[in-house]
RNA sequence: GGACACGUGGCCUAGCCAGGAUAGGGCGAGAGGUUCCUAACCUCUAGAUCGCGGGUUCAAAUCCCGCCGUGUCCGCCA
């Protein structure tokens, strides 16, 4: 509804616009300080103030002479307060707000027969998914949801880099080594039981003579040039592994709300003969060039090129990369990839690659974040210095169970708790402090990790906002008959207003979330809704001492409260508890 | 050395891209609130030269330049 207002001000803008023979596209639309009535404003008078030679002030009051609100649907009135001038929301604004968050879907759009290709995790397939990383596909799923809910047709790939050194290594590591050379196992999972293959064979790579790690290394590359020749056997064991480690990362990844539609192994590319395609367009180019042996690409505006083929004529990791952008290129509208900072220079090069090959460069949009490191430095799956993401799950689950129990005695609630509840909101709990944690930073910023505040259940966190929703489950749940015909000019109270008004900004930050590929919108808004609401729910008794007219129109906007908070949480992956 | 990102009260964070009303929250600290729909709540108080220095502008946390601090990258690794 917010943003079919902000279209009425901006027409309405145009055409004073016009009118006094000014040419502008900003308008300066804001939204004014809490304390002002009007949930619009603009600051246009400033912008214009030279054109019209008049102090701003004085320029605000012109246009809002001028502005007809014969036109107007959603703003009651305009006025003009010093430089500013405010919007104030109709009856009818408050109406269709209320109406339209009754349904559950509220705040998704419709399709727009538009495709995108989200593209995140991707971790190496060596062993389980740990903290490091985790803002990945937790920033990437947030993305996927997001975008879907905006009305485009997304799917969600997971690049598996099944090809490459380190693969070859955890092949070589599985010939070389038994079980009985293995430690405990952690987990009876795939990722737990290949990582420690990978792990020792790293240690042997370092620890051993110089003759044995040439040898190991010449075995390795060996292996190598199998995969990239497409050897049966070798890719066979290459599937087999790589298929126990992805199997325990989905069951991981499941557990924080995260799927994917496809996997894509990056040995697809090599065995349809796309990267022997590319190799060759790329040697065409005219600033590929042989040195050394190798083939190498300058790229404009980059130091140092692109070595695309070895000099033992194997492939690397961006030119695999290539062939697997042009084919999602071919398979989507646009195509967004989430990635470490530490792949900037690669996504660049890569970028710019694509962009001399003739690809259409600006469907490609990239997201990066900085990793979680512990105090004592960066986490790594090969040495085995990181946090597992289960490990943190668990904990946080715990934690969570904690907090509900030390809770349980020490309040009026109607129902007791079974078993089950408990176990319930827990994990609910557990698992949405963890998103909402990750998701609600902005991904730039480096993040230090701390059990403490990982783990916190601090106000203004998730359980701040799953709370809401519960309550107003509680309150839904005692309704005793159907309400019908709802009269909206009856909820008038600021209290009433501001919640009504929040809500009404749900879509509008759908899409700008959408548009700037930044989920921590969604939290933002979130924590926001649900302050309004806990200010209503204080202020504003629903069931009772209120007559049937009132106790209806509060209901509906309970239920719009409850779509809006269960919709905003479902798009960062929190699931809304009907109880806590 | 070069490139990129980040720097907002004791701690964490929003706002920065599209400059505009008193820099918005939270944690922690202090004071209050529940015979009433779940107090995982609400209200109030204290606490900020928005890293530093210049510049542009009527107006800068926001844009530009320089500097400082932190992180990342600059491989025939991925």
């Amino acid at each position: 509804m917010l943003l079919a207002m902000r279209s009425e001000v901006e027409n309405a803008f145009e055409c004073v616009c016009s009118q006094l023979d000014l040419h502008m596209s900003d308008f300066g639309l804001e939204e004014p300080p809490e304390e002002v009535e009007a949930i619009l404003a603009s600051n246009i008078a400033y912008r214009v103030q030279k054109e019209m030679g008049k102090p701003p002030s004085e320029v605000a009051g012109k246009i809002v002479k001028l502005l007809d609100l014969e036109n107007f649907q959603y703003v009651d009135r305009v006025y003009a307060e010093g430089p500013y001038i405010n919007f104030v929301p109709s009856a009818k604004y408050f109406k269709e707000t209320l109406e339209g968050a009754q349904e559950e879907n509220y705040g998704q759009f419709q399709k727009r027969g538009e495709t995108v290709i989200v593209e995140h995790t991707s971790a190496n397939p060596t062993g389980p998914v740990h903290v490091g990383r985790a803002r990945n596909p937790i920033i990437g799923d947030s993305i996927s949801r997001i975008l879907s809910f905006a009305g485009y047709q997304v799917e969600r790939q997971y690049y598996v880099n099944d090809s490459g050194k380190q693969v070859a290594t955890l092949i070589w590591a599985f010939e070389k080594f038994n079980e009985r050379d293995m430690g405990d196992l952690k987990k009876d999972r795939g990722d737990y039981d290949i990582v420690r293959y990978y792990q020792l064979s790293n240690v042997y790579l370092e620890n051993s003579s110089i003759e044995d790690k040439n040898i190991a290394e010449l075995e390795i590359s060996d292996i190598l040039g199998k995969i990239e020749s497409g050897d049966e056997e070798i890719y066979q064991k290459l599937v087999s592994i790589t298929e126990m480690v992805l199997g325990g990362m989905k069951e991981c990844l499941y557990r924080i709300s995260v799927e994917f539609d496809e996997f894509i192994r990056e040995t697809k590319f090599i065995q349809d003969g796309s990267v022997d395609e590319m190799v060759d367009r790329l040697k065409q180019l005219d600033s590929a060039f042989q040195e050394d042996g190798a083939w190498k690409l300058g790229i404009p505006g980059e130091e140092k090129p692109l070595v695309f083929l070895r000099s033992d004529g194997t492939s690397l990791y961006t030119t695999r990369d290539l062939c697997y952008h042009e084919w999602k290129l071919e398979r989507a509208d646009k195509i967004v990839t989430i990635l470490g900072e530490d792949h900037k220079f690669q996504a660049e090069q890569l970028t710019k690659t694509l962009s001399l090959l003739g690809a259409e460069t600006s469907r490609i949009r990239q997201v990066f974040y900085s990793w979680v490191n512990l105090p004592e430095g960066g986490m790594s799956t090969r040495k085995g210095t990181g946090i597992n993401l289960d490990d943190l799950l668990d904990e946080s689950v715990k934690r969570a169970r904690g907090e509900v129990t030390a809770r349980e005695g020490s309040r009026i609630r109607e129902m007791e708790l079974k078993k089950s509840d408990i176990d319930r909101i827990s994990r609910q709990i557990g698992i949405g402090a963890i998103r909402c944690g990750i998701v609600a930073t902005q991904p730039g910023k480096g993040i230090t990790f701390d059990w403490d505040d990982a783990l916190s259940f601090e106000r203004q966190g998730a359980p701040y906002m799953q709370y809401v929703h519960a309550r107003c489950c509680g309150i839904l749940a005692k309704q005793k008959s159907d309400i019908q015909g709802v009269d909206s000019t009856l909820l008038n109270s600021k209290e009433e207003l501001d919640l009504l008004h929040e809500i009404s900004r749900l879509p509008f930050v759908v899409s700008s979330a959408a548009e700037a590929l930044e989920p921590h919108r969604i939290i933002t808004y979130a924590q926001k809704l649900a302050e309004k609401f806990n200010i209503f729910y204080r202020e504003c008794p629903v069931l009772k001492g209120t007559d049937s007219e009132l106790m209806a129109a509060r209901l509906s906007l309970v239920t719009a409260t409850k779509n809006a908070m269960s919709n905003s949480l479902y798009l960062v992956g929190i699931e809304s508890p009907d109880s806590m």
